[in-house]
DNA sequence: CTCAGTGTTCAGTG
DNA sequence: TCACTGAACACTGA
């Protein structure tokens, strides 16, 4: 698999999105709303599964949705949900590997499908997911309920000023990179735009969040924003990404692997999770 | 066979 | 109460 490869996809093909960060999941939710608002789901098939389906009987998912019209597609963060003509709403997490795909023939239904809603017009869509990290739920309100009303700032709609930014920081002694991981802080934020957003910010992984000057508080509000700006208007197809975004080479694990402006870069773990850093950049 | 992994939650600690 | 750390979760694929 290559790793934090969107595709674009030959129109013959199914679509499906990868790497369920906020860019992704935004792309999930516009094809969502292209190809399902204003539709009707004429029959649903649901796989039983105790840990994506938790607490969810197949049936009562499955008869939420059989005969529904599907008004919008929500999104929150890495949170997904669809509005429909009665409540109550599935919501969907993707945990590390969920996806959802679209397609016409029975045959392209995804391996590790979960949940499938076949639209009025032939057109079928499916969730799936490997690693059953992800979450299918059933909400009367999904945006005013856990988990999704306890998400933080969401980039694409809005940050909070530098200064209100700086007052959350300040009380914040872990490293940037947890502190931007944080989705009761930044919802959305995963990996790969942490460190893309720290690269471009010129903001060492390690540094205490609390320790970081005005200045260094609106270079990293203004990296936050421009990042997921610019992924999401290419549609997360990480092909279209900035040829000096460090992205690109970030998973070249030999030693002495290089950005595209000819930087080390190095592999460690901090908040937990494997980082990708350029020492001589970021600081 | 071993190990790392695009995410979250929970237990334990300070 | 809040913040932090690390283990656990489940499974694929290198």
């Amino acid at each position: 698999m290559a790793r934090g490869r969107a595709r674009s996809g030959r129109p013959s093909r199914p679509w499906q999105a990868e790497l369920p960060e906020l860019p992704e999941v935004e792309a999930t939710r516009r094809r969502l709303q292209r190809s399902l608002a204003g539709r009707r789901v004429i029959a649903v098939a649901v796989r039983d599964d105790p840990i994506v389906i938790a607490g969810l009987a197949p049936r009562v998912l499955a008869a939420a949705l059989r005969g529904r019209r599907v008004r919008a597609a929500r999104r929150r963060g890495k949170h997904l949900w669809l509005e429909l003509d009665r409540r109550p709403w599935p919501a969907f997490h993707f945990g590390m590997t969920g996806r959802f795909s679209f397609y016409r023939d029975e045959a392209d239904r995804p391996r590790f499908w979960k949940l499938e809603l076949i639209m009025d017009g032939g057109r079928r869509v499916a969730y799936a997911d490997a690693r059953r990290f992800g979450r299918i739920r059933l909400q009367q309100d999904p945006a005013r309920e856990p988990p999704i009303a306890l998400l933080g700032f969401d980039p694409l709609e809005g940050l909070p000023s530098a200064p209100d930014l700086a007052a959350h920081l300040a009380r914040r002694k872990a490293p940037l990179k947890a502190v931007l991981l944080d989705q009761s802080l930044f919802a959305g934020v995963g990996n790969w735009v942490a460190d893309e957003v720290l690269y471009q910010a010129r903001l060492s992984p390690h540094r205490e969040a609390r320790s970081l000057s005005p200045a260094e508080v609106r270079r990293l509000r203004r990296s936050l924003q421009s990042v997921i700006a610019r992924a999401v208007s290419v549609n997360a197809d990480s092909d279209r990404f900035p040829t000096t975004w460090l992205f690109h080479t970030r998973w070249g694990r030999r030693a002495g692997a290089l950005t595209a402006r000819d930087e080390a870069i190095v592999h460690e773990t901090i908040g937990g999770r494997t980082t990708a850093w350029v020492p001589s950049r970021q600081s």
